[in-house]
DNA sequence: AAAAAAGGTCACTAGGTCAA
DNA sequence: TTGACCTAGTGACCTTTTTT
């Protein structure tokens, strides 16, 4: 029994959507729920999108999660006792790690707009790219109690990819993604995000119109957006639209089959929610509640859109923001070096800010408020500004998000080394951070960002070997990885780190 | 054709210019009515459409109400006898197995709302725009006895949408849709019923009002509300309002051509219409007197709006409601489960809902004046409070009002299985209650829901072979469904249930 | 050529207005 | 206070453009 099973609880609104002709008026259940939360917000979406669609198979959604989760390590836990089974089952949703929070929003007027069901929607989109010809399930019938058999099933479903072109079709016809706005049913992928007609058309209009006019101002800048409340507050609906990452220069052209022939951000939410999971995941096996971890990271990227606004020179920010490593360390040469020279921009990469948008919608209490507020007002600003790129020490901050992941990483598995054996987590890490900053050439890959500490213990050693493209690198990022991670990568522990964290004055 | 009320109407002699071709002592007749039932003035209303529409086609509202007539099950009653049959073209709102109980409203003053005329707004309205030429509709004028033909008529129409924008500009011309509330013309869909200008403008005031003022008190609470008297009394329109399903958040944006594309509520009051029309004749094969049920559902039911505007602790509920479940079944665990993890809101179901409605509208007799305030009460505290989510308790309410259905229909029908056979009334709840708790995957299609018991009778076993579709479901909820079955189910009398349900003390 | 997204169209409604 | 009428949005469906 998979414990990542939680994430498809989710899609408990999708199976809505196949009982159109027994359901009644459900606008009466939305007027019912107005502070609904966003997951929540989102299994009622689902029942108006999908009404009218009879021919949809219940089962795709299944796989979908099913195939998901195989791609995740398997979980040695004990959660699944014969006796516990029983209530671990139907109580996967909140039992689990991953969706613990989702019910925590439920008491909170929350506005966070990228849910889970966003991380769902890439994930199925994918799933459902690669191998589409699960469709046709009726293989599935029967369902096995124990999902590894089921994911064989699966796999073997998968050794034959033919009838691609025919089955695609069905699958665009019973698409389940929606939008990452209101929660309606997705048309497509709409100027950076996937959104339904109205969203979409929505965008495109006030993208315009706001140039003259702005917004009908709004009083509480905190409305839910569903598909019920979309059209009560243009402000909020547009900043929501911001806020999943919608941008009149982020449209996406041409036919898209593949992910690799994709001419777009890569989909990345995939591993990024794995990414997270495995995270939380490590936090169970180290016996650290992850909650712990809330304040520190809510901190620490409040203090990045700090940066992010902050107009100071690149010393004054280096001053202030490196992890205590002295002032004349090869981070801050380099980046003095950089910023000398050129303006150096970078662009704001894609994964990282969906990196940061999948972090603050998952992985934080949703009790804090702060977490709404500064998503929000990350993506806004990202948006909003003239310049959208990210200057050399944003780009630095940047690089050090990556880094704080990876130490936290081996902080929380110091305890017992044995669980990051074979954990795909390090090696994820590892190549978003590669992939995010692939303009600094590095030496190898294996001298600079997988096994960055070789003094240190051999964690991160296993992790990417399968990973063998090799592309330039200068030499002076590669010393200055293992200057940082001699500093970090000690043997700290926990609490160490945590103070060492809190303790440095950002601002 | 315009929707709007002409100026002159504040004359008294409003109605002598619609009957004007008709009777010129109608509106005598109507002041004489003072308490006159809903049906009746919606019939009357639709009077008042079409008189001063000359180009209308009497046709029309006939083949849609043909049309939805004939989806429903064969009545091998006796009610349409030959001669009767005249009757039965002109009066088929109310002589159909579904609106026999509207003739009983005519002597009580009834003041609910939500009546055949709004589903069969809804059903003109889906026709309408899914085959929008059979406005010119001369193969009807000949009107065939047997409704299965003219519905293969109604069909072939169906298979050439082309023409479609000109037809729907002439759907628009004569458009015979009323208002919901007073009767007079609707001039659209507003706030989430088919409401005239004047009802819709009071139902945006009074919504904004009520915030501060409250209702001017109304001394009877029965006030008749139709577009004489809708300017009167304040209160009872308002509450009429709230009962034909409006609410500020409830409004419907965009074009909807087709039901197909609508974001809004599908059209599903024919399937709701069948299935109240199946229980009841299965009442009657079973000969077994539908009434007797009447005090049994409308206890029930009064008991969930109890428990939805109670505040108690889940083990309260729990205590109180369990169907003398003991506390620590597996009904009872997961909910206190759920509710001990996190608040796990649940939202309350619009089929569920909607069901509630329909059976308080359709099926239980008027006499009973519990229904009326039962169903307005219902709709009105669905409207009115402030956090519209269900608990864990509400939902395993509703869990249990599912139940309630089956264990109605497996105890109907026990003494002669056989009427069970190919019975749709099964599988439509059975579908019904799978789309509402489809987040817990039950362990397969026939283990859980459909046949429930197997230790009991097999009844429900012949219920839906036909639907082959399967979906994952978790053993859990099968399991719980088996032991609330093997109290539920066991042989009991029909007696022996309704003391069983009577005994227990909710409150 | 096919697929996917941008852009256009027009039926449709919420909210405002003003006369009565 | 009521209600006919108007206008600004809104969105489902359709066409055009851009990509593979
Ligand atoms: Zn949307
Ligand atoms: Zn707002
Ligand atoms: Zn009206
Ligand atoms: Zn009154």
């Amino acid at each position: 029994m998979n414990c990542y099973e939680p994430t498809k609880r989710i899609e408990p609104s999708y199976n809505h959507q196949y009982y159109q002709f027994y359901e009644s008026d459900q606008r009466q259940q939305y007027q019912a729920n107005q502070d609904l939360n966003n997951q929540q917000q989102q299994h009622q979406s689902y029942e108006y999108t999908n009404t009218y669609e009879l021919n949809l198979n219940p089962n795709d959604l299944q796989i979908d999660v099913e195939s998901f989760v195989a791609n995740l390590p398997s979980l040695e836990e004990s959660d699944t006792h014969s006796n516990n089974q029983y209530v671990y089952q139907t109580e996967l949703v909140t039992l689990t790690p991953d969706t613990q929070y989702q019910f925590q929003y439920q008491n909170t007027d929350s506005s966070i707009p990228i849910s889970k069901v966003e991380i769902l929607n890439q994930i199925i989109h994918t799933t459902t790219s690669n191998s589409s010809n699960y469709s046709t399930s009726s293989s599935y019938s029967s369902f096995s109690s124990t999902s590894n058999s089921s994911i064989e099933q699966y796999q073997d479903l998968n050794q034959s990819p033919k009838k691609k072109s025919l089955k695609t079709k069905i699958k665009r016809k019973d698409d389940k993604i929606c939008c990452n706005v209101c929660g309606f049913k997705s048309s497509g992928f709409h100027y950076g995000s996937y959104t339904c007609e109205a969203c979409k058309l929505f965008f495109r209009r006030t993208e315009k119109q706001i140039r003259k006019t702005g917004f009908n101002e709004c009083k509480t800048k905190n409305c839910q957006i569903n598909i019920e409340t979309r059209a009560n507050c243009s402000e909020c609906r547009y900043k929501k639209c911001i806020a999943v990452g919608m941008g009149m220069s982020r449209s996406r052209f041409g036919r898209h089959t593949t992910q690799a022939g994709s001419n777009y951000a890569p989909n990345i939410s995939e591993s990024l929610c794995s990414l997270i999971t495995n995270l939380k995941q490590t936090c169970l096996k180290s016996k650290i509640d992850f909650s712990i971890l809330n304040n520190l990271i809510v901190d620490f990227y409040r203090k990045t859109i700090k940066l992010l606004q902050s107009s100071n020179s690149i010393e004054e920010e280096i001053t202030n923001l490196e992890f205590s490593l002295q002032v004349d360390s090869p981070l801050s040469e380099l980046s003095y070096l950089i910023n000398q020279n050129k303006p150096s921009l970078v662009k704001l990469p894609d994964c990282v800010l969906v990196l940061f948008c999948v972090l603050f919608d998952i992985n934080i209490s949703s009790a804090d408020k702060r977490i709404q507020n500064t998503i929000i007002e990350f993506n806004y600003y990202l948006q909003m500004t003239e310049e959208k790129i990210l200057k050399t020490n944003q780009f630095v901050l940047i690089l050090k998000i990556g880094l704080f992941f990876k130490v936290l990483r081996h902080l929380l598995t110091q305890n017992n080394p044995s669980v990051l054996k074979d954990d795909p987590f390090d090696k994820r890490i590892t190549d978003l951070m590669r992939s995010e900053f692939a303009m600094f050439k590095f030496e190898s890959d294996d001298s600079s960002m997988t096994s960055l500490s070789p003094s240190t213990s051999s964690t991160c050693s296993s992790t990417n070997s399968s990973q063998s493209e090799s592309n330039g690198q200068s030499p002076i990022l590669a010393s200055l990885f293992l200057e940082i991670n001699q500093l970090l990568y000690r043997n700290m522990t926990f609490d160490e780190f945590k103070s060492f964290m809190l303790d440095f004055e950002f601002d």
